[in-house]
DNA sequence: GAGTTGTGTCACCAAACTGTGACATGGCGT
DNA sequence: ACGCCATGTCACAGTTTGGTGACACAACTC
């Protein structure tokens, strides 16, 4: 099992401490703030894989914490709630959160949900993206069609990715030229197309009647998974 | 907060009630159906905002119908499962739902669920719009008229969209030209009208007596949902 | 340095799109 | 009922757009 880079948010300094040493001594990396604001220039600057919350704290709780972090990335998040109320847990929820864990918690029981939700975490949301027959590692940057791998080159790899990112919306060409080669000038040119066709060209069963990029005539292309 | 339309399908009458007259409390709008049958028409036909389906169902089960429903759409799915077996969970997921409750549930934590699996499809969907049968999804560029995929050409798809940011209000001609194509000058021609002939020979159901974009006799069109 | 691979560009073609104008239709005021 | 004028309808040809294969050059490998 990986060990983790958890955030930890607490304001109670004796249960932070009592966590930390806990968590620590499973084999977590833990680092620990008190309130909502560092925790949310940790995440941004620091990334850790999970962050446990607790609800109630000063200023920015944890709760908005969690809805904040979720709309801006898929971080795992666990929230520590005081009582076993049930609107906390509904509130959480509605959050995004994970899951909850109501203090006082076991550090063993603690340890079991964070590897619970990470291991969710990677599986669900993780890596490896799977579209019908083909599957996109984007860890291992290999994407296999019917279990055969298919070989791209760093620039068709990169238009794929970022295509998949956004699956079901169209992306202009524009756009693409931009995060995808950093053309941030010329407006026109065939580049993007010609790309889009050499990508097809590899994981199309029929490049003329795409399953996968679909050309979005006068504004650009969509994936879409069939 | 959002009201939505929900699809539910339950086979055990007595389950089948009493969620429905809870989420029904709750605010939202409910149908159900105690097969998977039914509720593949309902889908196709309503367009629900949501499915919550039993796994086991007589028929098509519920991660069949979550299998098929992904296929042709993002519509978002719970599944209810009666055990916390993990192989259903597993199941359930590699099906494409976006979360699973365990029965029995807390009418209030399924609520919480649905809300958060909504508030989820909606940000990582794109901004849909829906006008009874209509949909008009603007990220993926697409519009469907009872579930079936209508294609406009670019130009249609921009008058469409303008039309439809200005829901009630009358658009004049000059206004659409100025806006749609960019022509500043040229202030009569039958360019407009041909547009909107186009644009209602592919989503109205009768043309001649269009229910989305009216004719405002002497000053332009103005869309309205029926 | 020779060969290999990756990438941008171009020209050409087929298909899709669109503006146009002529004509039909229908609403509305008288 | 009549005529006027705004709008609906339609076909078509010119234009635009994207697909496709060829190609040149750069980058990289050995």
């Amino acid at each position: 099992m990986r060990v983790a880079g958890i955030l930890l948010v607490e304001d109670d300094p004796s249960v932070r401490t009592a966590l930390e040493l806990a968590l620590t001594r499973q084999g977590h990396s833990v680092t620990s703030y008190a309130t909502g604001e560092e925790a949310l220039d940790h995440i941004r600057s620091r990334r850790p894989e999970i962050a446990i919350l607790d609800v109630m704290l000063p200023g920015i709780d944890g709760v908005e914490v969690c809805r904040r972090v979720r709309k801006l990335d898929q971080l795992p998040v666990i929230l520590l709630t005081a009582r076993g109320d049930d609107l906390d847990v509904v509130v959480g929820l509605e959050a995004g959160a994970d899951d909850y864990v109501v203090k006082p918690v076991e550090p063993r029981v603690l340890d079991a949900r964070i590897r619970a939700v990470l291991r969710r975490a990677e599986s669900a949301a993780s890596d490896r993206i799977t579209f019908g027959d083909l599957v996109i590692d984007r860890g291992a940057l290999k994407v296999t069609l019917a279990g055969k791998e298919i070989h791209l080159t760093p620039t068709e790899l990169r238009l794929l990715l970022e295509l998949v990112r956004h699956p079901g919306q169209v992306l202009n060409r524009r756009y693409l030229l931009r995060v995808v080669w950093d053309h941030t000038h010329i407006a026109d040119s065939r580049l993007v197309d010609a790309c889009v066709q050499r990508i097809r060209a590899k994981i199309e069963p029929r490049p003329a009647a795409p399953v996968f990029i679909h050309t979005v005539r006068g504004f650009g292309y969509r994936f879409s998974p069939p």
